[in-house]
DNA sequence: CGTTTTAACTTGTACGTACAAGTTAAAAAC
DNA sequence: GTTTTTAACTTGTACGTACAAGTTAAAACG
């Protein structure tokens, strides 16, 4: 079975922003252009660009044409409010334990598959901060087959997704949250410098990725007193 | 200007689900029923389809046929986990406060704009229970404009969204939320039959919906010990 | 009667054409 | 030099055709 047409230009072209030679801002070719390139017509040049549309790579311009786009903000993930994406970006991350071979953890709230816990998993611990108060403690677990030397390179930009995009070409596809309200333990009141039993916002994430089987887990704790987490979602 | 082609149908045929004319599990027209009833191309039925798809009012099998579906499912919407879907259903929902014609409370969390201040606003409030126990307080604003007769008329199925959608043909097309983690209010705590200053998980909602410029409120109260709130995204 | 094949449906992909509509920069008019 | 017009791009809509591929029930076969 051939692959289809216009699945082919959706690979090559979502390579190609993955790898970075389209950056954030800049225009595919247009669909006269992929049409001569591919030989194809423009039914199936647009239904590339319309799949890449809904999958969060691009915005598409009447007149203008397609725009590459920061594709986290097309993803309904819970964020800090005024964190990272922020105009006073005075926002610090730290590590609390760099990424490193270890087991699977009973803190994790989502069930975790047989085929999972037959391998070993990476865990990392990140520690987030405005200015110097923190704000929110990360801990993440994953499988680490197929991620070769991962333990050992450094972040994109710091940020974990942005190297799984670009290094193994791994996206997000979708994420299931569970929300708590908890008294902070010893020590998440000592990480987060609050006193004893604060009220702190307990998230459990399951990320999908586009690895069939290939699931992310993090346990994230806030303190939302003063940054408040925030979701958003559009049709 | 004429209205586009694809457009007219797509209304058409959103209407028709919103009626309740096309029930959850139902087939609606084949493609080139659709051709020859509107008479158009398969590429404009088409069209129509992908975007009752892209909004959520439809499932298409290849071979079968497009299947009307429980729109909310399609929403980033967050619920409690192991509520209103859950198998064994005996959760129970009371009002707090009939839907009424009020004043805009200061206990909204997100801005509320000019044009709406300007109007009177409609305040209902409810308690959700699991079994005896009670789970989330909600409280709702909305502005009550062209929503005629609306205090006074039952909730279809109990839902908000549901009498929304078939009376007033209106769906919810986004929603922003912040969430916080604080300690339970006196009176909070007694509706929530919990032990004051316990942690509570508070998230304020902006709905957004096919209507411009008018927005549903929500404040809501969840104690978390028992049953998380839920919430999961997917491509 | 039970199984297999066929035929008639459905949606999916892909071809090609034409014009509408938004954008932009160069050309023409003033 | 400034403004207006035009022309050349872009994406959007809509037409029509053809075949591929998944589904299902009736027809043919054993």
């Amino acid at each position: 079975m051939e692959e289809r047409r216009y699945k082919h230009v959706q690979n090559f072209l979502k390579l190609q922003i993955q790898k970075g030679y389209y950056v954030v801002g800049s225009y595919l070719p247009s669909e006269n252009e992929l049409c001569s390139t591919f030989s194809i017509t423009r039914t199936t040049a647009r239904k590339a660009l319309e799949e890449l549309l809904k999958e969060g790579f691009i915005d598409r311009q009447h007149g203008k044409g397609s725009i590459v786009r920061e594709r986290r903000k097309s993803l309904g993930l819970l964020n800090v409010k005024g964190f990272s994406e922020a105009v006073g970006k005075d926002v610090s991350t730290v590590f609390l334990q760099h990424p490193k071979p270890g087991l699977w953890d009973p803190a994790i709230h989502f069930t975790i598959s047989e085929t999972e816990l037959n391998e070993s998993c990476v865990h990392f611990a990140r520690l987030r901060r405005v200015g110097e108060v923190p704000v929110m403690i990360e801990y993440n677990w994953l499988a680490d087959t197929g991620l070769k030397g991962f333990p050992g390179i450094d972040f994109i930009e710091g940020s974990f997704f942005k190297t799984l995009s670009q290094h193994y070409h791994i996206e997000i596809t979708g994420s299931e949250h569970e929300l708590r309200a908890e008294n902070a333990t010893k020590n998440i009141a000592a990480l987060l410098k609050i006193p004893h039993d604060s009220p702190i916002l307990h998230i459990s994430v399951k990320f999908h990725t586009s690895n069939n089987n290939f699931f992310i887990y993090s346990e994230l704790y806030c303190n939302t007193e003063n940054y408040p987490v925030g979701n958003s979602y559009h049709l």
